[in-house]
DNA sequence: TACATACAC
DNA sequence: AATGGTGTATGTA
């Protein structure tokens, strides 16, 4: 009744208590935080936002479909639910006879991983409220920021506000993945076939090496985390218990730098469990949590086995045993399996726009990284699927499976711009692109990852590629993003061409100075440094390439279209005004080509008299003028849109006669 | 198969 | 000014 007075008054007299972000869940370094002020701190900064127009907007949603659930377990007639309740006995006889308490597994959680790595190469942070992201996101923050309620996944211009004082540090997936690799050396010498869960998690099965060493799990345990401080100068914090879900949710009790053992014990298990609130379980987030305690009144694990019966009513099979199993303490076991990949994707996020044009620019570059990626992997791939996120933050997929597979970047932008031909006019603020449905290479044309060219000159010797390597795919992230650019090989050789340019040199020295700045404001270490330098070499070398791809072919091919004829360079870039149009926008180039067509008739129709009576030299003069603003368009060619004469929007909203 | 959700890190 | 990217699983139609 307490709490009923509380939700009442707090949605008209105290409005931010009725925001529920995930900000201010109990969390490990966040007991002394003033949660009303971070609440109300967050309401602040974000109402009014289209974000947070969306989250009510998903809220609402999750409060519908509260109350259809409440209608539900309303309509259980007292013989429906005692009929429920065999059935749900039943399978918690069942469950129960499948407990292993045999084996032993070690959950390790890095300490703040990014952070700490982060501290570790720039030891002045230490102390200090550090958080790794931008102003828009926060990855990971450090115990200090912590205090303040700053955390991961929460927006930096939110954080800064909580803690005005916060230093931020970009993020930089190299350093954190050679410092994985070195925790990895050391979980591989416990459990050869540990599960990497991410960079900063592993799930070890310990049993054999206590039994071999004959010493016990904690000593094991403190053994191991000794060893990782040992090989990395990092702390991290394991729980040890007889499966994977309690090892994890154990590994998070004495955090950071501390260990907690659940012993093998069906007793202490339950007595374990029984007071656990049901948020600390892996796969039970803040949406299922808010379902099972609005409509249940379940909150720890000892309430769901009393309920059990509603899931069995209410819930599909397989959703009803998870939620027994956990009543019961049970998790995974058994000896991990190779997994292969289901899926593949890439996705960007930008200011919300309508430019078509950019539009397209984004899949092409999309549609280049996935096949890249896909190439390196070896894969193929039969159902592509577009994600969209609208301006108003909601979010779209549209999905298309093929007869046969595909990889090559102009066979995913066809189709890709066709799902998103069909959903224009849009105002959208993210694009991405996914693939699954593999079937494994046949040909066998893997691509040698020795093609790493930037990372190999930004950072020599980073790498021990003889890792464990489990299905920790996922690893790919802003490393490999931002060398897309380079992934055509048809351009690579161009590449190393511009490193002797002489702009090129005299940028590089005005990206130096940025970096020294960025330096000083962020005192960051150096590898961020050629971070930054490397991101913007990569815009610069693009920019570069396209001219001189462009210059190239005009010499090139001038003495073979004296009519000032259309031709696609490098397959791909219209000669008359640059615009990119891959061979497969087969009618796009078509119409491309029919308007060039018709504005030189115009042109010619117009000037044609006067024309006809200019010397030769003129005539020359005319052309070059038509050649140099095509490449002074190249230069500009972050804002493709402002050239009048480029219809390529045209093409887009166009999109009916393509489907 | 298509799409939306939920979840994790 | 400003709320990410990658991957898996699951429910539903």
């Amino acid at each position: 009744m307490a709490k009923s007075e509380e939700t009442s008054s707090s949605s008209s007299s105290r409005p931010w208590e009725s925001y529920h972000t995930v900000y201010t869940n109990a969390k490990a370094g966040m007991d002394g935080v003033d949660k009303e002020k971070v609440q109300r701190v967050v309401y602040e900064m974000s109402k009014g936002s289209k974000y947070f127009e969306n989250e009510e907007r998903k809220e609402a949603y999750m409060k519908q479909k509260i109350e259809n659930m409440r209608a539900q377990r309303a309509k259980l007639k007292p013989a429906d639910i005692s009929h429920y309740q065999r059935v749900a006995d039943k399978r918690i006889a069942e469950l129960e006879a499948t407990r292993d308490l045999t084996r032993t597994w070690l959950h390790v959680d890095m300490d703040a991983f990014y952070a700490a790595v982060e501290t570790l190469s720039n030891p002045s942070l230490k102390g200090r409220p550090m958080a790794v992201g931008t102003m828009s996101m926060i990855s990971t923050a450090n115990y200090e920021a912590r205090k303040f309620g700053v955390r991961a996944a929460m927006p930096g211009f939110i954080a800064c506000k909580l803690c005005p004082e916060l230093i931020f540090v970009p993020t930089d997936f190299k350093k954190y993945t050679y410092y994985s690799d070195l925790t990895r050396k050391v979980f591989q010498e416990y459990d050869p076939n540990f599960m990497a869960a991410s960079l900063d998690e592993a799930y070890l099965d310990i049993t054999n090496v206590c039994k071999e060493r004959d010493i016990t799990v904690a000593e094991v345990t403190e053994e191991l985390r000794q060893n990782v401080y040992k090989a990395t100068g990092l702390t991290c914090s394991a729980g040890v218990a007889p499966n994977r879900l309690l090892a994890k949710v154990c590994s998070d009790i004495n955090k950071p730098n501390g260990q907690f053992l659940l012993p093998n014990d069906r007793a202490a298990i339950m007595t374990f469990i029984s007071s656990l609130p049901i948020r600390k379980i892996g796969g039970i987030g803040k949406v299922t949590e808010h379902i099972l305690k609005d409509v249940f009144e379940i909150k720890t694990c000892e309430d769901l086995l009393q309920k059990s019966s509603f899931f069995c009513a209410l819930f599909s099979p397989s959703s009803a045993d998870f939620f027994i199993s956990v009543g019961l303490g049970l998790g995974g076991t058994d000896a991990p399996q190779v997994r292969s990949r289901k899926s593949m994707s890439n996705e960007r996020t930008f200011s919300a726009t309508k430019d078509e044009t950019f539009f397209h620019q984004k899949l092409v570059e999309l549609s280049e990284m996935l096949s890249a990626d896909m190439e390196k992997e070896g894969l193929h791939g039969r159902t592509l699927t577009l994600k969209l996120k609208t301006a108003s933050f909601e979010v779209k997929t549209r999905a298309l499976t093929l007869q046969s597979s595909l990889r090559s970047s102009k066979d995913i932008l066809k189709h890709a711009s066709k799902l998103l031909k069909a959903e224009l006019p849009v105002s959208l603020r993210l694009i991405g692109l996914r693939m699954s449905h593999f079937n494994e290479d046949k040909d066998g044309t893997l691509s040698d990852p020795t093609q790493r060219t930037l990372l190999n000159y930004i950072k020599p010797g980073d790498d021990n590629t003889n890792l464990v390597d489990d299905e920790h795919s996922d690893v790919k992230d802003h490393s490999e993003s931002h060398c897309y650019t380079y992934t055509n090989p048809s351009r690579d050789p161009l590449s190393e061409l511009n490193d002797n340019n002489e702009q090129v040199v005299e940028d590089n020295g005005l990206e130096d100075h940025e970096c020294k700045d960025q330096l000083n404001a962020v005192k960051s270490s150096e590898f961020d440094a050629q971070g930054i330098e490397t991101h913007s070499l990569e815009g610069r070398n693009q920019d570069q390439l396209t001219m001189i791809d462009f210059s190239e072919k005009e010499t090139g091919s001038s003495s073979s279209h004296d009519k000032e004829a259309l031709i696609w360079l490098e397959d791909y870039k219209c000669s008359l005004c640059g615009v990119e149009l891959p061979p497969s926008f087969l009618e796009e180039r078509q119409e491309h080509a029919d308007f060039h067509l018709a504005e030189k008739m115009q042109m010619e129709e117009e000037s044609a008299h006067a024309y006809r009576n200019l010397p030769l030299k003129n005539r020359m003069r005319q052309k070059e003028a038509v050649v140099g603003q095509s490449k002074g368009r190249k230069k500009l060619k972050q804002s493709p849109s402002n050239g009048k004469h480029i219809p390529i929007d045209a093409f887009f909203s166009k999109a009916s006669h393509n489907l």
